[in-house]
DNA sequence: TTCCTCACGC
DNA sequence: GACGTACGTGAGGAAT
């Protein structure tokens, strides 16, 4: 078998991966773009090529022998940036990892290294492969050596053999050194000779092959101006030949033999690639095994995996981990309980616990400590084996939720590895994922499970204490934690569902369904998938020949807002809006929720997810009850379906009227909002007075319309933008629009200002009581990243601080609800209302007190104002 | 599986 | 003047 040498211009790879890739940087704040690009290089290199021999070259240091014929070589550049710079050890260390070797040769450059061991390699015959950026390197090709030389960017080379060279550049190899020395090299500060370029050149040496003979018949180049500037730059153009001449015989201490690649060990790559953080090449190098070969480098861990739980394993200060495989707690079983306290650490298996009186009775008192990461899926685990948890005093996701919340992972592992807990895996390393996820054996689930119960059982003080720093601690306690708990009862009442009602309303919807489709392929004049907006775009804007009013990435839009427009351009269209929205209705409303329905109890039991997003507010999965359609009548109706669990008793919806509105004028001290509140105006009447410069009987519904929406923009943060498409108007009125309300609201405009430039000058904002949403992007460069970080500053705290309050509503009321001994409960949360079940008899009282603990949770420099309303089902709560 | 488009709520 | 524009969840289709 012949051998395979591979040569890579490290220097000039690395300087075109800099420059190509943006300047990333991992965890540690070390760059590592260029180490990135190079990698990804020599990854593909190892895959296609598969050399036997290998060797990257480097420069080595400023001054080479080339120097001492031009002192100007490679005058004129500019200094490698310190970014650049730093990354050049880093690839060498890599490179080690590897077993690929790397040299470097005093007074030499990379190019003569690579010149020398092809010309070697030549020579006996090997199959020789030159990587690099610099063309010079072009010189090398032979029939046995290739030059690779990257194409624009580094993920692309182009393969030059003699063959490819001469149709690319009209020239053979060693023409190119002549070509060099006629047209110079700006890069190297090579003269070459002056009004010559590559053109000029290359006509030359076809004329004369080289140089020497160019001189030669130096009387017989046409133009007199070139032949002048040939004759005077004569000394220029021998000395850029020399310079641009790779050396070939090079004085190096390696041969062919030491260069020599059998391949390298993944696991040993995979540790550098961690450290550089480059996660996505971990599975190029196809570390498969990684959990085995990781787990032997963590450090053991002592653990017993108990078969009776005993009283003398609880200290009164412990952290407990529930594990369970899938994320839907309410149906899920657990795998199995880790316990890591001062004075041990325990695997606990399921059976075990849940047999276990000793095990009930520590869970339940409420003066042992429990240090636990989610407290609600954990409440919740537990209330299925009848075990009714007290005493949290941690709540580690909730934690690491505020500390940060966008931070998109708060598993364990993610927050060890955050806080410099190494000792741990990810989950995924120890489960798989997708359809490989499977339960390992017990030894291996129960050191995972108490490795994570130990990081939680370590990092509760050095949380605690970034709280504190942050003044966040008394969120986590008495807001957060305290709702975790309440949440977790409600996801366990679950709601209930008349499943009758439900499938009633799916066989008429089915019917109506199947007949608009029907009609609306009579009219298209074919069949085709309805669902698909890439086979209804077609039918729609050839077909039929409709005006195209937007396209999307993948085709034409057929997006509601562009069919509104068409509307009374063709009859389909109202067919397919109707289609739509009654599709919309049976797929994800209908058949969603029946899916989800508990077959026994005939309950919902959704899950809210109370570390997601980035304001504060709550969302709910699994099915998502804060959806609900309410708007259209015909959606509406969906409500009907959510029914009070029990005979006699009612549903009581209870919402804040203008929350977000009222904590603007709150935070802003506006005044001219804050009466508006304290008189209780209809604000978006109001807001269209002010706008417009009406008075209130002149105001228009339109106007109203139009207010309302200026309102809505003010509490989303939208941008100009966003409220031209709302309203469908320009962009310019829109923005006419929002200044009106500036100048109406002078307070607004001055808060807007303000927290921008706070946010700016802290790198966050924050709401009501503390909870804080960091904007790195609020100083870039980039208009639109910047713009958003802006809109989003003067927004969350808005929407978090309302999200707060009603947070902190639902405690007050929860509480009130046990000290009146009311059977009543709280069942959903959809933002800025509660809904709520209870006996019919309790509806008085309910009356009185819901809005009282809502209205009164906070005292702001405006009321808040609840609505409510009561019936037999959510529907009729209205 | 993952991405895209669409649609529902606040 | 560019850029791609409130936050969520979920369904279905299409490309991988």
């Amino acid at each position: 078998m012949s051998n395979k040498l591979v040569l890579i211009d490290g220097n000039s790879i690395i300087y075109r991966a800099f420059f190509a890739l943006p300047l990333l940087n991992n965890d540690k704040g070390v760059y590592t773009n260029a180490v990135y690009g190079f990698t990804t290089m020599l990854l593909r290199i190892l895959e296609e090529q598969k050399p036997t021999h290998m060797l990257v070259a480097f420069d080595a240091g400023k001054t080479t022998f080339r120097h001492s014929t031009y002192k100007e070589y490679k005058g004129g550049r500019q200094k490698t940036p310190p970014e650049l710079s730093e990354q050049f050890p880093l690839v060498k260390e890599l490179l080690d990892k590897f077993n690929i070797k790397h040299y470097q040769l005093d007074q030499y450059e990379a190019d003569d290294i690579i010149g020398t061991l092809a010309k070697q390699g030549n020579e006996q015959q090997w199959d020789v492969s030159v990587i690099s950026g610099d063309k010079d390197l072009l010189q090398l090709v032979s029939d046995s050596v290739t030059v690779n030389v990257t194409k624009k960017g580094i993920s692309d080379v182009e393969a030059y053999t003699p063959s490819y060279l001469l149709e690319k550049m009209e020239i053979t190899p060693e023409q190119i050194i002549d070509l060099k020395a006629l047209m110079g090299d700006s890069s190297d500060n090579i003269p070459g000779v002056p009004g010559v370029g590559e053109k000029t050149a290359t006509k030359l040496l076809k004329q004369f092959k080289t140089l020497e003979e160019v001189y030669e018949h130096v009387e017989e180049v046409s133009g007199k101006k070139l032949k002048d500037k040939l004759i005077n730059h004569k000394e220029d153009a021998f000395m850029s030949k020399e310079l641009a001449t790779i050396n070939r015989t090079s004085p190096i201490e390696i041969s062919l033999e030491d260069l020599v690649y059998t391949g390298y060990h993944p696991n040993q790559v995979s540790t550098i690639f961690k450290d550089l953080g480059f996660q996505s090449l971990l599975e190029r190098i196809g570390v498969e095994g990684e959990s085995e070969e990781e787990k032997a480098e963590l450090e053991a861990l002592d653990f017993s995996i108990v078969d009776e739980v005993s009283k003398n394993m609880f200290t009164g200060e412990d952290a407990l981990v529930i594990e369970m495989l899938v994320d839907n707690y309410h149906k899920t079983p657990i795998e199995g309980i880790g316990l890591v306290n001062h004075s041990g650490a325990y695997f606990i298996p399921t059976e075990v616990a849940a047999a276990s009186k000793e095990f009930k009775t520590w869970a339940e008192e409420s003066s042992n400590k429990k240090v636990v990461f989610d407290a609600k899926k954990t409440l919740v685990a537990l209330l299925k084996h009848d075990i009714h948890l007290k005493g949290i005093n941690f709540d580690m996701l909730l934690a690491s939720y505020l500390l940060n919340p966008s931070e998109n992972n708060h598993d364990i592992p993610a927050i060890g590895h955050r806080f410099g807990k190494k000792g741990i895996l990810f989950d995924e390393e120890v489960y798989g994922k997708g359809a490989k996820m499977k339960v390992p054996e017990e030894s291996v689930l129960a050191d995972h499970i108490v490795r994570k119960t130990n990081v939680l059982f370590e990092l509760q003080a050095e949380m605690e204490k970034q709280l504190e720093d942050n003044e966040q601690l008394e969120l986590l306690k008495e807001l957060e934690m305290p709702l975790a708990l309440i949440l977790g009862e409600m996801e366990h009442t679950g709601v209930q569902v008349d499943i009758d009602r439900l499938e009633e309303m799916g066989s008429e919807l089915k019917e109506r369904l199947d007949e608009i489709e029907q009609r609306i392929y009579e009219i298209a004049g074919e069949r085709f998938n309805l669902n698909s907006p890439k086979q209804l775009g077609p039918i729609l804007f050839e077909k039929l020949k409709l005006p195209v009013i937007k396209k999307t990435k993948t085709g034409y839009s057929t997006a509601a807002d562009v069919l509104e427009q068409l509307e009374n351009e063709h009859e389909i269209i109202p067919k397919i809006l109707l289609y739509r929205q009654l599709g919309k209705l049976q797929s994800t409303y209908i058949e969603g929720l029946l899916k989800v329905v508990d077959k026994q109890t005939s309950k919902i039991h959704t899950r809210f997810n109370q570390a997601l997003t980035q304001t504060g507010r709550l969302s709910s999965i699994d099915p998502n009850l804060q959806n609900i359609p309410i708007r259209l009548e015909e959606g509406r109706k969906i409500r009907q379906a959510f029914v009070p669990a029990k005979k006699d008793w009612i549903m009581f919806a209870a919402d804040y009227s203008q929350i977000e509105l009222r904590v603007l004028a709150h935070i802003a001290n506006d005044e001219k909002l804050i009466s508006a509140f304290k008189n209780d105006l209809d604000i978006h009447t109001q807001t269209a007075m002010d706008v417009f410069h009406v008075e209130k009987d002149e105001v228009t519904s339109n106007m109203r319309r139009q207010a309302k929406a200026v309102n809505f923009g003010i509490v989303y943060g939208i941008s100009d933008y966003g409220l031209s498409q709302n309203l469908g108007i320009t962009r310019k009125e829109a923005k006419r629009f929002i200044d009106r309300y500036f100048e109406s609201y002078p307070g607004v405009k001055q808060y807007m200002e303000d927290i921008v430039q706070e946010a700016k000058h802290k790198g966050y904002v924050t709401t009501l009581m503390k909870r804080r949403r960091y904007l790195p992007e609020i100083t870039s460069r980039n208009f639109n990243l910047r713009s958003f970080a802006e809109r989003t500053a003067m927004n969350t705290p808005i929407q978090g601080s309302a999200a707060d309050i009603i947070k902190k509503a639902m405690i007050d009321l929860h509480e009130k609800l046990l000290d009146e001994k009311l059977q009543a409960r709280i069942l959903l949360q959809v933002h800025d209302e509660l809904i709520i079940e209870a006996p019919k008899e309790d509806v008085d009282s309910l009356k009185e007190i819901v809005p009282a603990m809502m209205e009164n949770t906070v005292e702001l420099n405006v009321p808040l104002k609840v609505d409510y309303a009561y019936g037999s089902s959510w529907f009729d709560a209205k």
